[in-house]
DNA sequence: ACAAAATAAATGAATGTTCATTCATTTATT
DNA sequence: AATAAATGAATGAACATTCATTTATTTTGT
């Protein structure tokens, strides 16, 4: 019982941060939404950036989880890259409101101490990968920022592309498209 | 002189989102830092979201003269594609305030009316290149979006790293290798 | 060239609203 | 009966915006 309420608030924040943006965000309305009084928010949380600090880590928790449940360590690497690359497509496609929260989170970096890492951090196992995949030859000998920027930078933008209805991952064929261009700017060429 | 006041009210906002970002911005401090009246914003713009509004204007419209200045028509494909990919990091590494502003700008799509495409619509020039570079079979025929998502996504994350420390953009051997990669990732390979 | 009058620009204290947080009181659970 | 959980009205701080007043600039008349 004592997680319901809790969770409830945490829900209700997702909600109204995606309908109405980290801007109009007020406690009261946060309370309405979660069926709780305003005062009952602060039994569970100190305050309002306790609050959205919390809900960054649930969220940060829960993708994490999404990509490593789909790597299997007697997999090729590109067939890693490929599950681990749709795990956090398809997180997002399930999830929305999620997506919206983080990027809101990640880019008012004044408000919150966490350091802007942590957006990047969302995908570490891929990177931990890339690594990897260096020493085998297959991954380009790119800086680390730049194999950074072609994966996280075109998922992220994918994501947003997606929301906005720009195009449609729902179809598998475009992920593949993406999944293989992605793939291809990564790994050595063969001539 | 009509012009510093507004300037001067202009410049104060980056400032001050750069320092203490979106949601710590107040009209009094604005005022303060511009050497103002908090009453003579007043003159000069509607109210709080007309000055954000207009302070994306002209950034947009200093960086999207900034790419095409790059641009040169007798010039190949590759060549403009790479002086505009430069100019794009070039403007940012020399205003790292207006990177900010517009990443901050771009992900509070609920303060401001204006919608999401914008942001995207600032690379449209290297966009109207690729689908040139498509019919000449030396661009990828993928979907508008994932070439989006290649430059646009890599481009802002370099820039976020670089920004972060995380990489360093002003050394020209780190530059051509992210114009590299991306120019390998949108290119069709040659086998 | 000068002063007076008219107009424009700028000021900043006052206003009213929004909203996070508190806490005395009530309701539920042990 | 004792303890824990929840409530929501009250508080006070923050802050965008207004507007009566002041200051600067321009125009007009002599």
């Amino acid at each position: 019982m004592i997680r319901n309420k809790r969770n409830a608030i945490l829900k209700s924040v997702l909600k109204l941060v995606n309908r109405q943006g980290f801007y109009h965000l007020n406690m009261k309305s946060i309370a309405q939404e979660a069926g709780v009084a305003a005062g009952t928010i602060y039994l569970y949380f100190k305050g309002k950036e306790d609050l959205i600090n919390a809900l960054y880590a649930m969220i940060a928790e829960e993708f994490n989880q999404a990509i490593l449940e789909a790597y299997e360590e007697e997999r090729a690497l590109q067939a890693n890259f490929f599950a681990m690359l749709d795990a956090a497509v398809m997180f997002y496609l399930k999830n929305p409101d999620h997506f919206s929260f983080v990027e809101q989170y990640t880019y008012a970096p004044f408000l919150f101490k966490e350091n802007q890492d942590m957006n990047f951090s969302l995908l570490l196992p891929i990177y931990k990968m890339m690594a990897q995949g260096k020493t085998l030859r297959l991954i380009k000998p790119l800086d680390e920022s730049v194999l950074l920027a072609l994966i996280h930078g075109s998922l992220n933008t994918i994501i947003k592309l997606h929301l906005a209805r720009k195009t449609n991952l729902r179809k598998e064929s475009t992920r593949k498209e993406f999944y293989n261009a992605v793939w291809e700017a990564v790994t050595v060429t063969k001539k």
